[in-house]
DNA sequence: AGGACGGCGTTTTTT
DNA sequence: ACGCCGTCCT
């Protein structure tokens, strides 16, 4: 750039190490961006830095991102500041641009490029599918544990031959890795690839393929890469494969907010970028524009108790605003009045609801939230749950779309086979299955085998027959007329419309007009076949706020996203941190249990208000828990605590009293300190756990008194947990901090 | 073929 | 406690 040029637009309001990020083009480049660090502003100055300097045309530079949702973001965030629609850059997620690469090569792996990409649903038939077929009982080996366990493998770029078969143990009496590789077979004979595949057979295109990869290599001359502590092994060998011609890839990510261990991402991936791409540059954006102090106080303290981490310090230039809330309360419905009370009292000082969120562990901790928003009569919505293309009817729709276009879809098939009901029974579909595995052919073509021979009854003869033909003629038509116009056809003819519409169910009527809504989004594509990729790879929840309303999501689901009040309920031991995040990864669990932790405080403008009960719903029983060991790590500074009486205080000074639960006359005060030290393998024990149980000392028989369920008598003790019966309540588990001697 | 009943699991979720 | 799934019975 000549000095005489002034500085283009895009640079004017970036900080140093923003605009570091931006213009830093050669080489590899690693943006270590914290939360609400001005990310995206960042990445999408330096596409138009790019673009502006002409080191590159748009069909040279790949961006990848994780969500549809990010993408969508780019894409319009770089139009709006370069001014002009974007033809040609390959930004997308790593399914879909892997997809479209796939789709060029899919003979290299022994598919055709109209190869149908598979949910999770059409997975879990297939593997039910094999269990079966080897007598593996499926009860003892759920399909969904095989699924992930396959998933798992794929996520680490390991294709059936590499697997090492010994890896799974016993899992499915050793033969985990045969039924994967069952499945794989399976895919290739359906013509099908699930999402995992469509980033493994790149990998596989590109190893087995020399000149096809350099192609790829010498094209994209810039990659960017969003939400780089998200991806898995499987994604980082694709991108280093990508980029290995003209090394200038730039990869975004907060180590702090990597939270998808569990579904196969690779911390390391971040954490190790210097050493897999040498010479990069990294970058650290620090200055955050989004929260007060006392907030990024509160996260930072929190975060810094985890060891395997790069280290960024947050900072603003914001002013000061309210500690952060810290709440204990007797139990969860008392949580739930609480933070309506809180939520009706910001409202009244003009916050509008749309800027509160509710962010909870898991997903049914929405409920008593729900009921007590409804009580009240204020306006909330959860996010998350079913998905669009996840219903019935659409599903159903797209399994006679997929069907027609391409006729080796058995799963397909044979979800729409007897849908309607066409008299076709599980007889004559074995029947089918049989010659279609012996023959190894597809459904459709066993029906027109079985057609030709006298092995069917009348009936089912009719029904297949009408079937087939019907089919043949879509697929006739699909080739002359308007794919919307197909889609319509192809609905009415089969009976599936009339099905819905002879239903009298209370939710047909809805279906109907999802069914409606199905063909107007098909509108905008071009094909069938573009629409199905759109269905598979890009559709989602289009959840948009309608009016003024309270959010309630999982943290999970709250990444990214900010409100400026925020509430952090069920801060207890065991449900967050999650027990079972802890028995199954150990420490690396609790680190990415903290980091969740971190993503929630980070998620807030103005206020944070963490909170936990001493009691909570759970199962169907009233169970007790200790507060989460992340109260005891905010720093006393920065919190203002109002914790019930007689509650754990998590270091936190004296009880304050105010608006308490208990009566101290009533509640032994067991004096917990925040549980550290081997609480890991098992479940969290204070330290003064023989101090606790010499308080306690209960004893089966004990007659005791509980605040909340009266009167019992003790029947089992487990460390400071005891196993009651009560008079009055049943059989309940309580702490013993919570009973009395009678 | 459709309903009733019993057993089981119940963290997080994208693509 | 609850809901979902699979099986079994009518």
């Amino acid at each position: 750039m000549s000095t005489t040029t002034l500085p283009p637009a895009y640079l004017d309001d970036l900080n140093p190490p923003q605009r570091q990020a931006v213009e830093t083009l050669d080489g590899p480049v690693l943006v270590l961006a914290g939360a609400g660090t001005g990310k995206t502003r960042a990445l999408t100055a330096r596409l138009a830095h790019i673009l502006a300097l002409r080191r590159a045309f748009p069909s040279q530079i790949l961006a990848v991102t994780f969500t549809n949702k990010a993408a969508r973001e780019m894409r319009d965030r770089l139009e709006r500041l370069i001014g002009e629609s974007i033809e040609g850059i390959w930004l997308g997620t790593f399914h879909s641009l892997a997809a479209r690469i796939l789709r060029r090569h899919a003979e290299a792996v022994g598919l055709k490029s109209n190869f149908t990409i598979l949910d999770t649903d059409d997975q879990l038939r297939l593997i039910k599918q094999i269990l079966q077929a080897e007598n593996i009982d499926d009860r003892r080996w759920p399909p969904r544990a095989v699924l992930g366990a396959i998933e798992r493998w794929k996520d680490r770029g390991l294709t059936p031959d590499k697997v090492d078969p010994g890896e799974a143990g016993d899992f499915a009496g050793g033969r985990l890795a045969q039924i994967y590789r069952l499945y794989q077979e399976r895919l290739a004979v359906l013509n099908a690839a699930d999402f995992g595949d469509l980033l493994l057979h790149n990998l596989t295109v590109f190893l087995n393929n020399p000149p096809i990869l350099a192609d790829w290599q010498r094209k994209f001359r810039y990659l960017l890469v969003d939400e780089y502590q998200d991806t898995n092994v499987a994604q980082y060998l694709w991108l280093r494969l990508l980029a290995q011609a003209h090394k200038n890839i730039c990869c975004v990510g907060d180590d702090d907010q990597s939270i998808y261990g569990w579904r196969g991402a690779e911390i390391g991936n971040i954490l190790k970028f210097e050493q897999d791409f040498p010479g990069a540059t990294v970058i650290r954006l620090e200055q955050n524009y989004r929260s007060t102090p006392e907030i990024l106080s509160a996260a930072g303290h929190l975060i810094a108790h985890n060891r395997g981490r790069l280290g960024k310090t947050l900072w603003t230039e914001g002013e000061s605003g309210d500690k952060v809330a810290l709440k204990g309360v007797w139990d969860s419905e008392e949580e739930a009045r609480w933070v309506a009370d809180e939520v009706e009292a910001a409202q009244r000082r003009g916050t509008r609801l749309a800027q509160i969120a509710v962010l909870m562990r898991a997903g049914f901790q929405t409920r008593e939230f729900e009921e007590r928003f409804i009580n009240l009569g204020i306006p909330y919505r959860v996010i998350g749950g079913p998905r669009f293309y996840e219903r019935q009817e659409i599903r159903d729709a797209l399994a006679y779309f997929r069907l027609v276009h391409q006729s080796d879809d058995d799963l397909a098939f044979e979800r729409i086979v007897n849908v309607p009901r066409r008299g076709i029974g599980t007889a004559t579909l074995q029947l089918l299955h049989t010659l279609g595995r012996s023959a190894q052919i597809s459904l459709t073509e066993a029906t027109r085998r079985l057609l030709a021979g006298d092995e069917l009854k009348a009936a089912a003869r009719k029904a297949l027959g009408t079937l087939l033909r019907d089919l043949d003629r879509w697929r006739e038509q699909a080739g002359r007329i308007p794919h919307t116009e197909l889609a319509q056809i192809l609905l009415d003819e089969s009976g599936y419309t009339a099905m819905w519409q002879a239903d009298k169910s209370p939710e047909a009527p809805g279906r109907l007009e999802n069914l409606r809504e199905l063909i107007v989004a098909m509108a905008e594509f071009d094909t069938l076949a573009g629409f199905l990729d759109h269905v598979s790879l890009v559709m989602d929840n289009a959840a948009d706020a309608q009016g003024d309303q309270v959010s309630l999501m999982t943290l999970h689901a709250a990444k990214g996203l900010e409100f400026d009040i925020v509430f952090l309920p069920g801060w207890e031991e065991g449900l967050f941190p999650h027990q079972r995040a802890l028995d199954e990864s150990g420490q690396a669990g609790l680190e990415e249990e903290r980091r969740l932790a971190y993503v929630g405080l980070t998620r807030a403008r103005r206020r944070a208000l963490v909170s936990y009960a001493a009691n909570r719903r759970m199962y169907g029983q009233w169970q007790s828990a200790l507060p989460s060991r992340f109260v005891g790590e905010l720093p006393p500074a920065e919190i203002d605590a109002d914790l019930a009486r007689g509650l754990y205080s998590g270091g936190f000074g004296a009880p304050s009293g105010r608006g308490t639960a208990f009566d101290v006359e009533t509640v032994p005060f067991a004096g917990f300190r925040r549980p550290t030290g081997p609480t890991i393998a098992g479940k969290a024990v204070p330290v003064e756990g023989r101090e606790l149980r010499k308080i306690g000392g209960f004893k089966p028989g004990d007659r005791v008194f509980h605040q909340k369920f009266g009167a019992g008598t003790v029947l089992v003790v487990e460390d400071n947990k005891l196993g009651i019966a009560f008079d009055q309540a049943g059989e309940k588990k309580v702490m013993d901090s919570f009973v009395e001697k009678a």
